[in-house]
RNA sequence: GCCGGCUUGGCGGAAUGGUAGACGCGCUCGACUCAAAAUCGAGUUCCACAAGAGUGUGGGUUCGAGUCCCACAGCCGGUACCA
């Protein structure tokens, strides 16, 4: 490759520019309480997903909202608010820890490496982050507050009545036994089905076994004892209070999915004297339940099952248990055995055949359903392969509906006693309130989301502050004073296959005392990313996870408060957000935070794909490393094209054609102002001048219209069109012969956000000439305003079109009289020529903008 | 299957119900140059002009629809027997 001149010396002023504002601290936010401190000024905190510290370094994708919320930082900043922009390490995880098996080598060394190379690159790209509030969560000053919140939740139980988070304590003084207590705790150690990597050695959330699954890995079902979080007792609320956040649509519906509100019922059905309580969404058509699901794993089965069905039941458990998540879901065929024991329904006393089978699930419901195969089509199928009898007890309102496996909530019941006539949602009512008043059933919500699955087998993670009594069998807390609670050293990370995970095999670690052992778990790597956001907030306070002034500050202050900005990829939307918002619940129940929710206002830019329009992957061959495009561009040329590419919200491919182009725009500005000597050095041209005559001239016009548009389109977050007007403004500075300093000084100050090192650059070179600019950086000046009087035209061109089509341009004065504009628009010739032989029959006259003549 | 999102030139994308294709890429031509690169200027939806057609398809509302309404198709993402 030939040597290439750069088009401007971005590689010796990037460097230089992020050198001054590291040994400036030119990005520094104060804190309430500290010397200097604007309490005057409004708050504003811009937040992003905090990466993962990788080995592959900084992708493409990272920049693209770092940059987004690199301008709307800027631009506050600009605009008065004292705005708090920081950045930290995600940095426990499984890579680390997986090289550290390989290599032997502490997995701390491998992350802090990382670290290292992430900071560098994001120093490379000129984001005004405060560094002084970095964070990485495996720091130990870290883990000792999430182990401290983690305690918090341990200690606490959730008050149905109150619809908050209290200590446990309260129970205890109620004379609560500790079995009791730890039922209810939030953090609670339970046996149940998990998913277990045996590849792995770890058990893994339901939230993540499918995307690690698809990375090839094994998951399977295996019954273990494991820590548990109860973030169902918070699910009505994770619900309810998301609704006024402002966040995408899609985003929300995905958490409201994900937790599944359901309304239904609970009923009762009686078999030889034992009661099995089936849930239902569907009450009203408890007349048509034709016979009853228990799932395999259902405590009453063996019970129930009559001896000449016994060996078919078995088998069939035995079946399931034997099969995977996968192998249960793959096959749709319906499946299933007859227990023998009948069902007596309480609605008219009829006996229903009671079958098991795996389409009914133990962990949602009761784990029992009443199959009305007319109307649902699980049971319809089911219904039809066993040959069950299937009885309509609902009506389709639509004519050529047929009622078979009709389950839409537009019909009529039917053959339903007392309910016959009604619609489907009255008669779901009547129906709850008819068993409530028997007795045989109530209301009832029900939801999808689970508790969470919050212990893990590896090296690399929080330990879990927790003891083992060996005599009483009872977990209990360390005390706080012994945080954090680190790792041990070893040198053998390899899981065993021991479900208890590798800190096992630190035995002195494990012995705690003569009769307590530890914990040998660890968290999953959302704990340190479920409060990073407020540890920014006062990054070295080792008296408080975040000093109470200092949080009411940054979180509360404005309403509705909370982070007022928080780009990431839409990838953690029911895992990260959804655990972090149930943290930051608990934490605002006990008054430790301001606000109920954490995310005021979320925003998901779109994957930036290969310039195949693949996804990018290694072994697609496809994967845009930044540091080359800023050695081979700029810094500037790379944040400004991942901001020109198209809108951020949308996905869109890379194209390497285009930072060509925002190259060749940099360099046009930058040629405004500097030629190049018979030295080759870059020296002031002389077209930018201080002679200024006041004239509002074309060039000042195209400033202040770009000075309107680039506010509004960084209020709106639409930095395409704002670049693509900010061209429009340098193309005509280009075209012009002189170009005054204080419209080129606009130009770059709304330009500085989006191209910071270049702006300043120019700026400070101007500064050299033009002694009357003020003295500091661009980026600490007040953000330009618009002279609304430039943007006012004499004239208006007006389009003139005939029955729609355009067929004639007119320019007329700007506040022409609507008649005026008539008159003029059928004088002209064109309409004639279009108009001949026709009757006029309307005009339409849009002040300022058209003239439609309706003729024929 | 269900739930979302998207669909505009050769490409990325612009368009408060009012000139479709701003801006950029690419391409063509011109200037500069011995020449090229870079730069600057002109052009660039389709069709040879005019006429006409044109925002996934088919309908509708409107003086006027990329934009609003109805139906359908294709692509992308989420979810997966949640009773």
């Amino acid at each position: 490759m030939s040597e290439r001149k750069n088009p401007y010396p971005f590689d010796v002023f990037e460097p230089a520019w992020q050198a001054t504002w590291d040994a400036e601290k030119t990005f520094k936010v104060l804190n309430p309480g500290e010397e200097g401190f604007d309490a005057g000024k409004p708050k504003y905190y811009v937040l992003d997903m905090f990466p993962y510290p990788s080995g592959a370094g900084l992708h493409v994708g990272h920049p693209e909202g770092y940059t987004a919320t690199d301008i709307v930082s800027r631009y506050k900043r600009m605009n008065g608010y004292n705005v708090l922009h920081p950045m930290g390490w995600d940095s426990f995880g499984l890579p680390a820890e997986q090289y550290a098996i390989k290599t032997g080598q502490h997995p701390s060394i491998t992350t802090y490496a990382n670290i290292d190379t992430f900071r560098r690159q994001l120093k490379m790209l000129g984001f005004s982050y405060d560094w002084d509030r970095e964070i990485a969560t495996t720091d130990p000053a870290y883990v000792r507050w999430t182990q401290w919140i983690f305690l918090r939740l341990y200690h606490s139980y959730y008050n149905t009545e109150l619809k908050k988070a209290c200590p446990v304590s309260e129970l205890e003084a109620k004379g609560w036994t500790r079995e009791q207590i730890d039922n209810v705790r939030l953090a609670y150690v339970a046996e149940g089905m998990v998913n277990w990597s045996p590849d792995m050695g770890t058990v893994l959330a339901n939230e993540e076994a499918e995307e690690w699954k698809s990375k090839g890995h094994i998951v399977e079902r295996r019954k273990l004892r494991q820590w548990m979080l109860r973030i169902t007792a918070y699910a009505e609320r994770l619900i309810d209070e998301l609704e006024p956040l402002d966040w995408p649509e899609s985003i929300k519906l995905l958490q409201r999915n994900w937790i599944g509100k359901s309304m239904g019922a609970e009923v009762n059905f009686t078999c030889n004297g034992k009661t099995i309580t089936v849930y239902t969404t569907r009450p009203d058509t408890l007349f048509g339940a034709t016979y009853m699901v228990l799932s395999p794993e259902h405590d009453l089965v063996n019970e129930i099952t009559t001896a000449e069905q016994k060996e078919a039941v078995t088998a069939y458990q035995t079946a399931c248990a034997a099969k995977s998540d996968l192998e249960r879901t793959e096959s749709k065929d319906k499946t299933g055995v007859f227990t023998g024991a009948y069902a007596v329904n309480p609605v008219n006393g009829k006996e229903i055949p009671i079958w098991i089978a795996d389409y009914v699930l133990t962990g949602y419901g009761t784990g029992a359903i009443m199959a009305v195969p007319a109307h649902d089509s699980r049971d319809y199928e089911f219904a039809v392969k066993f040959g069950l009898p299937i009885i309509q007890v609902v009506q389709p309102d639509t004519a050529d509906t047929p009622w078979q496996d009709f389950c839409g909530y537009d019909g009529t019941m039917v053959n339903s006693e007392h309910l016959n006539g009604l619609s489907v949602p009255e008669a779901k009512q009547q129906m709850i309130a008819w068993l409530e008043e028997k007795g045989y059933g109530c209301g009832k919500v029900n939801y999808k989301l689970r508790d969470w699955l919050f212990s893990r087998q590896r090296y690399w993670g929080e330990p879990f502050p927790i003891v083992w009594n060996s005599e009483d069998g009872n977990h209990y807390a360390i005390p706080e004073s012994e945080l954090p609670l680190l790792q041990p050293e070893m040198e053998d990370f390899k899981p065993s296959g021991d479900p208890r995970g590798p800190l096992v095999k630190a035995t002195d670690w494990i012995q705690y005392s003569e009769n307590f052992t530890r914990e040998t778990n660890t968290m999953p790597q959302w704990a340190g990313s479920c409060w990073y956001y407020l540890r920014y907030l006062d990054p070295k306070n080792n008296q408080a996870f975040v000093d109470p002034e200092v949080e009411k500050y940054w979180m509360g202050g404005n309403n509705p408060g909370g982070v007022d900005l928080y780009v990431g990829g839409t990838e953690h939307a029911v895992l990260h957000l959804l655990y972090a918002r149930f943290w930051h619940k608990v934490l605002y129940d006990y008054g430790l935070v301001s606000t109920n929710e954490p995310f005021n206002k979320l925003v998901n830019q779109g994957l930036i794909l290969g310039e195949d329009s693949q996804k990018m992957s290694k072994s697609r061959g496809n994967v845009v490393n930044p540091d080359d495009i800023v050695r081979e561009y700029g810094a500037d040329s790379l944040r400004m094209y991942e901001m020109f590419m198209g809108p951020l919200k949308e996905v869109k491919p890379w194209q390497t054609k285009g930072v060509e182009g925002i190259s060749r725009f940099l360099a046009r500005v930058w040629r405004v102002a500097m030629v190049e000597n018979q030295e080759g050095e870059w020296v002031l041209s002389g077209k930018v001048t201080d002679v200024d005559n006041g004239e509002v001239t074309p060039v000042r016009k195209e400033v202040h219209k770009t000075i309107k548009k680039v506010t509004e389109d960084i209020e709106a977050m639409s930095f395409n069109t704002a670049i693509s007007k900010m061209m429009e403004c340098t193309n005509a500075m280009t075209g012009a012969a002189t170009v005054t300093v204080s419209d080129y000084v606009q130009l770059l100050h709304v330009l500085n956000p989006f191209a910071p090192h270049l702006t300043e650059e120019l700026y400070s070179r101007l500064r050299t000439q033009f002694a009357t600019l003020p003295a500091c950086q661009l980026c600490q000046q007040t953000w330009p305003t618009y002279n609304p009087e430039y943007l006012v035209e004499n004239t208006k061109e007006i389009v003139i079109q005939v029955n729609g089509k355009l067929r004639d341009k007119i320019t007329v004065a700007a506040d022409a009289p609507k008649e005026e504009v008539e008159a003029a628009a059928l004088a002209s010739d064109r309409v004639k020529e279009f108009t001949d032989g026709k009757t006029i029959r309307k005009v339409i006259v849009v002040p300022g903008r058209l003239v439609n003549i309706v003729a024929n």
